[in-house]
DNA sequence: AGTCTTTTTGCAACCGGTTGCAAAAACTTT
DNA sequence: AAAGTTTTTGCAACCGGTTGCAAAAAGACT
């Protein structure tokens, strides 16, 4: 159906090769060929099968998506900003949405099989062991908001989530809260993990200051919405609270601003992403 | 790097069409020589190359997920079900962000040379002649949330927008709103034209209704929260409105509750797209 | 004009599979 | 056991490209 290398050939009176060459960086041609293969090109409307050409050259310049946060609003960001990063480096993200499967063992063979050239594991919820399991299989990996490891050949990018639950820990403390507590996101995510140890770490340096903490059942804005409200409904809730990203913050800062309670005059809340909406007038949280 | 068939076919000592054969549905192989290759298969972890393959079957099992929406949040919603219902038809999104080049031109390139099976555009904000420049270029497309328009060629899936603005209208007039707005996203998505048309159709039959209108620069929660903040200083704030999605909704509605009104006592509002969070009971929104 | 370099070109093999076709093997019949 | 049928098999060509290599063409230098 589509215009062949082969076509494009004939028609400009040179062989395939010339054809092939002049679509491929710095190859031999004569610019007098090239002109003849270009408008020849040009006037069937052909363009090289990338797939073809994956073949011989082993490179795909598709990349692995994968990723199991389809409902973490902040997610769209990152998604947004990964798609357009890639494309700017001529790579074509192809999305796996893992749906709660946690074993790898599916997503890995099924990208083996599309021979992408690499993998980003997008998820702050999936172990290490996950994002090996791509990289045993030989394909360059990095975990994106996943935690560092023991493990030396998966690259991981992120934020240094210990660090971050400290500073949180500093800011509360500097600001004077005596009760405060730490609103985590589920308690299985290394990310979860290493910013309440941070938050912990930091705040035993204050030994005056009572600490409590509980986790939402996920990173999602009605998750921190309902843990709060079962705060709030406690008897004694904590003057300040460090959430565990901008969508519980979010969601906490609707619940107590639902009960008539004021942030921050009646409880203080810090988030943690940045995100866009955390921005807004009338949201104005502090943010990490 | 990869095992190929022809090893697989070495070590079964059969030939290579066997083992094609046998990875083929419906090819014909002895239950004998099947045995054989899998077993040969599976001790080197032998899987088949879906791009060679698709060079001769001219099926990659791949579509182009194409979209401009990555900061409205219902998208991810969208994606999240996009992306489950190929992968339970066993197939790939490919996916495509379009970041404000509004010409379809340099993507169908892109998604021909990936030889793509078929092609989503999943966007209100583009015309229909986007959709249409896969068509001619000989993709299957679906064009979700697009305007149905006269070119047959194109599959559109998506809400009745026209009707979605007459039930907003008449629910309006129902309540006996004497005043009503329409908040709508940009003037140019045909999804706002369309949910307009409805909404004022439906209201010439109210004539004692006095109707106004705005559109908001894009479908996001702070797009919406601006324009309502802007209405909102105006003299005239109208005793309800119909916005133009849910994200809008949203948006206008933490406008009007900073500004210390209530939702629905003060102003009314109803959405569209019965999203996630409108559901939630501190917004409960009235929605479509 | 003749020799030596450098550039451009086409041939042919290959990337990892699939598939039409005819021969081989396995069953059925008589 | 021979003949007829059906199933299974391997050969070889092909999908749409790339690339090493040696030959051809072009340019540089005496």
């Amino acid at each position: 159906m589509a215009v062949t290398l082969k076509q494009v050939a004939k028609r400009a009176g040179v062989s395939a090769s010339a054809v092939s060459r002049t679509f491929t960086q710095g190859a031999s041609v004569s610019e007098k060929t090239r002109k003849k293969v270009e408008s020849a090109a040009a006037e069937m409307g052909y363009s090289p099968n990338f797939l073809a050409r994956s073949l011989t050259t082993r490179r795909t310049k598709m990349i692995g998506l994968v990723s199991n946060n389809f409902h973490n609003p902040i997610f769209l960001e990152v998604f947004d900003l990964f798609t357009r990063g890639l494309q700017e480096c001529d790579l074509r993200p192809l999305l796996v949405n893992l749906t709660d499967q946690t074993d790898p063992e599916a997503s890995v063979k099924m990208l083996r099989q599309y021979s992408v050239d690499g993998v980003i594991v997008a998820s702050s919820t999936l172990p290490p062991s996950f994002a090996k399991a791509f990289r045993d299989s030989n394909m360059p990996v990095v975990h994106a908001f996943g935690r560092r490891s023991s493990n030396p050949q998966v690259h991981v990018v992120g934020i240094d989530n210990v660090e971050c639950g400290r500073i949180a820990g500093r800011e509360l403390a500097r600001r004077g809260y005596r009760r405060v507590g730490f609103l985590g996101g589920p308690a299985i995510a290394t990310s979860t993990r290493d910013r309440f140890d941070g938050f912990i770490e930091e705040l035993t340096n204050h030994p005056k200051i009572e600490v409590s903490h509980s986790f939402a059942t996920a990173y999602s804005f009605d998750a921190g919405r309902s843990e709060m409200c079962r705060l709030l409904a406690q008897m004694t809730p904590c003057e300040a609270y460090f959430c565990g990203d901008d969508v519980l913050s979010i969601g906490a800062f609707l619940a107590i601003s639902s009960a008539g309670l004021s942030v921050p005059d009646d409880i203080g809340l810090i988030g943690l992403n940045d995100m866009e909406m955390a921005g807004w007038e009338n949201i104005a949280l502090t943010t990490i």
